[in-house]
Formats: C-alpha cells, sequence, structure tokens
DNA sequence: TTAATTCAGAATGTGCACATTTTTCTGCCA
DNA sequence: TGGCAGAAAAATGTGCACATTCTGAATTAA
C-alpha cells in the first residue's frame, strides 16, 4: 500500500473534461457575464469549476491563442476589451467572405440547399413570432454558417465559424439584453429570396448592407469597463459534468 | 543549504524561448524536412531541441490548436497527410479573400502602396534573375501578404497569413526541391500592373488565374508518405538559443 | 506457419512541489 | 493624511514524479 497520498488518478475519457472546461468559458463570455478588462485567475477559476489548476491552466492557454483572452506574462490572463475598430475589421473580413458565398450559392445550389435555406428561414419567423429572443440570436449566427456550409468547402466553414463567434463576442460582452435588435429575420429572408432567385447583384447588395448594419448598430455604443465576480459569472453553466 | 537536487529554474524572459521551439518546428515543416505520417514524439523532440519536455510539450499543443499538426489522445502528435482535396479547399478560400483584396487596392490606393508593390516585384525579379530560389520562394509568399497589409486590416493580414502558411505547408511538404517552380515573378508584375492601372477587373481575374495556378500544379503529384528521422529533420535548425 | 496472448519498455497525461514574479498589506516617517 | 519602503501573501511558471496507456516483440496455442 505504501504511500496512497496522491489523489486517484482520473479515468479514462477526461480529454472531454478539457472541452468542458474550455466550453464553459467561452459560454460565460458569450452569455455577456464576462466584462472586458476582468481577470481569470487560475486558482480562482479551478476553485469556482470544480476543476484541477493545471486543467483551467490549458483551457485558458487555448483561449488565449484562438484569440478569445488576452494573456500578459507573469500577470494573468484578461477578458479583452474590444474596440469598436477591430470589431469592424472583423466584420469587414467577413464581409469580402460571405459576398462571395452568397455569389457562389447563386451560381450553384440544388434543390436540398433551397429546402434547408427555406426552412432555416421559417424557424426564424417562428422564434421571432414568439418573441423567443434566445433562439433568434440562435438562429441568426447559425443562418451565416449555414450559407458557408452549403458551400461544401470545410475549411470555409471552420474559418467563418470562428470569425462569426468573435465578432457576437462583442456583441454579447457589451449589451447582451439587447439580442433582439441583433438581427431581426427581414434581412436573411430577402437574403435567401434573393439567392432563389439566383439574383447574384441583389444577394451580394443585400448581404453587404446586412453587414454593414450590424457594424453599425454596434458602433453607437461603448462597453463599460468594469469587472465582475467569478461566482457570478459562472453561475448555473459551472456544470462541468463528465459526459456518460 | 538543505536539498539543492532540483536543476536550477530558467531566468527570466524565457516566454521567447517558447516560441523558438514553436518557430523551430514550423520552420522544418516548411522546409520540408518533416514528411506527411511522422511522428512528433515528445521524449525525443526535447532530446532533439535541448529543451525540457514540457517546453515541447506547449509547442506541440500550439501547433495542434492552429491546425499544424494532429494530435491523437495517448498516441502522440503526427504531422498530418493533406490531402489534395483540402488543399484546394484552402485556396478557394484564399481566391474569395484575395480577389476582394487586389479589387479593394484598385479602388483605393496612395503613392505609399505603388511604391511598396513596385518596390516589391522589383526585388522578385532581382531574385529570379540571380536564380535565388529560397529568396524568390520567400517572396512569393510575402507577395500575398502585402496586398491584405495594405489593405490597412489587421485582422485579415493575420488571417490570410495563417491560410498562406498552411497552403504553402503541402507545397514544402512533398515537394521542396521544386521551389523555383511555386511562382514565377510574371504573375505578381502583371497583378500588380493591373493594381496600379486600376482595372479592376483585369486584377480580380488575374489573382484568380494565379490562384487557379498554383492549385492545378500541386494537384499533379501525391506526397510519398514516408517518415523521417527527427534527428536529421533539425539538423541546423534546432538552433533554439535564447535572445539576448 | 499463423494467430492470439503476455509482458516489458517506452510514451503520454496529470497532479504536485517548488522558484519566480507580482500584488497587497503593514509599519514608518514626513 | 499621504506617501513610501519592506515584508508577507498570492498568483503564475516550470520541472518532476508518478499513473495510465500504448507498442511491439517474444511466447504459446491452434
Amino acid at each position: 500500500m505504501a504511500h496512497p497520498r496522491r489523489k486517484p488518478h482520473p479515468r479514462k475519457g477526461d480529454v472531454a473534461m478539457d472541452k468542458a472546461v474550455y466550453d464553459a468559458i467561452r459560454r460565460a463570455m458569450l452569455m455577456g457575464r464576462l466584462l472586458p478588462g476582468t481577470k481569470l485567475g487560475e486558482p480562482a477559476l479551478a476553485r469556482v469549476l470544480k476543476v484541477s489548476r493545471e486543467r483551467a491552466r490549458k483551457a485558458l492557454h487555448r483561449l488565449v491563442h484562438e484569440g478569445w483572452l488576452e494573456a500578459v506574462p507573469n500577470r494573468g490572463t484578461f477578458v479583452p476589451a474590444l474596440t469598436i475598430e477591430e470589431v469592424s475589421e472583423i466584420y469587414d473580413v467577413r464581409t469580402m467572405l460571405e459576398t462571395a458565398v452568397v455569389q457562389r450559392l447563386c451560381a450553384e445550389h440544388g434543390p436540398p440547399a433551397a429546402q434547408r435555406l427555406k426552412a432555416h428561414v421559417n424557424e426564424e419567423r417562428i422564434a421571432f413570432k414568439n418573441d423567443d429572443r434566445g433562439r433568434l440570436f440562435g438562429l441568426s449566427g447559425e443562418f451565416h454558417v449555414l450559407l458557408a456550409e452549403l458551400c461544401g468547402n470545410e475549411q470555409l466553414s471552420k474559418l467563418l465559424r470562428g470569425l462569426l463567434t468573435r465578432s457576437t463576442m462583442h456583441f454579447s460582452l457589451a449589451a447582451p439584453e439587447r439580442f433582439q435588435n441583433c438581427a431581426g429575420p427581414h434581412d436573411h429572408a430577402d437574403i435567401v429570396k434573393a439567392i432563389l432567385a439566383r439574383d447574384v447583384k441583389k444577394a451580394a447588395k443585400l448581404m453587404l448592407d446586412h453587414l454593414l448594419g450590424l457594424v453599425e448598430m454596434q458602433s453607437a455604443w461603448q462597453p463599460p469597463p468594469s469587472p465582475v465576480r467569478l461566482e457570478e459569472a459562472f453561475r448555473g453553466i459551472a456544470a462541468v459534468r463528465r459526459p456518460a
């Protein structure tokens, strides 16, 4: 028996737990619980999420290199304060990619693609009627991912997904209560209509205006720089349970 | 004096050493020393690069997250075998972005931008005349980054830089001796000429053909899947020296 | 001979013990 | 009261010691 002073090792299949920690932090950011400037200390995170410090550490490192957080050596990792200029640049890149996407979809799309587009717009309409703002917000983002996926380019989908989450981060950080203004279903419906009609110029123009509108909306206010208590930020979403 | 059995801690400023290890591996890949399927074992890497296992570990994790390497849990990290389809998809995304880039540059560019473009093309011409293939290869990549930078969008530059390195990886992995074929300076010179003439349609068309040509060239052969000895791969570039 | 099994060696994964650095606190003095 | 120097506490960074898992060669059975 010797000296069993060491904690029992976690069982196999804990690669998923890394992702759970990662997702927990990301979800907290997306829900607007972590305001810009907040410090995510390793001991505090480990305590709140009920994981070892190394696990929190690894998740933080990953989030830093993916651009979600900023790390200062020997100081800690912080929630970045995105300026409106950076957000605008991200939307600019999105414009380049997404206008190309709709142009391509106009040129080549089959019945199944048309079906999925119409179904999505319908879902958005339902969520809008039911005033289900959380779902509408999610659907709004998924719409842009859907367009990329319909192009059949895996690299494009992955890239655009990253761009999307990064651009919505600014939204979520500073005005989580304004989700309903993010995008009514009308813009998306019009874009789909243009695609189905194979009107290349109109579709591209609509997408351009749509993205420009989102930037303009966000440039209105400035995020209030005030930190927050981690315990409250992770209330209810700290559920790091290993999958069955 | 107690028990000084522990190695002395590395001095301050070793955040740069992480990058050195990261760069060493990346350089080995770009030089085509690491063939697809090669396993990058942690002990072997640490031995070859003369660093601790944790450092090699961290660098490997970062490279995996960035898509340079592939990790199999409890198995190790490997050099990925990019299929021609994936490479083609990457070039497809690049086409979307870069045609937009040249279009924008046609619309708005000042004298300093024109100066930098002409200077770059001239450098390429010199390297081509001197038969300096290594330099020409480097310049060929930088040309595309330069175009992005001239747009003044930091996010775009960063994104395109990643795409560029990933697409050149396939090149380097399988045919490092064919660097000269990558891109003669003629294509780039023509593109610059069209941009300076503000001929939008022609510039976009030339960029499109340029990228399509690169894909077609690479789709000719298949990379030979054979591993390699790490000692030889890192010969000469294992120089992990801390900066002064 | 071939296929399955066992077992030793190596490699990966992770908690922990420090060293180093930063931040906070306390006592002192102008 | 306000500022400052030094010490204490906390946080970050890193090497190391295992536990766990994988590999592969030798052994055995069919």
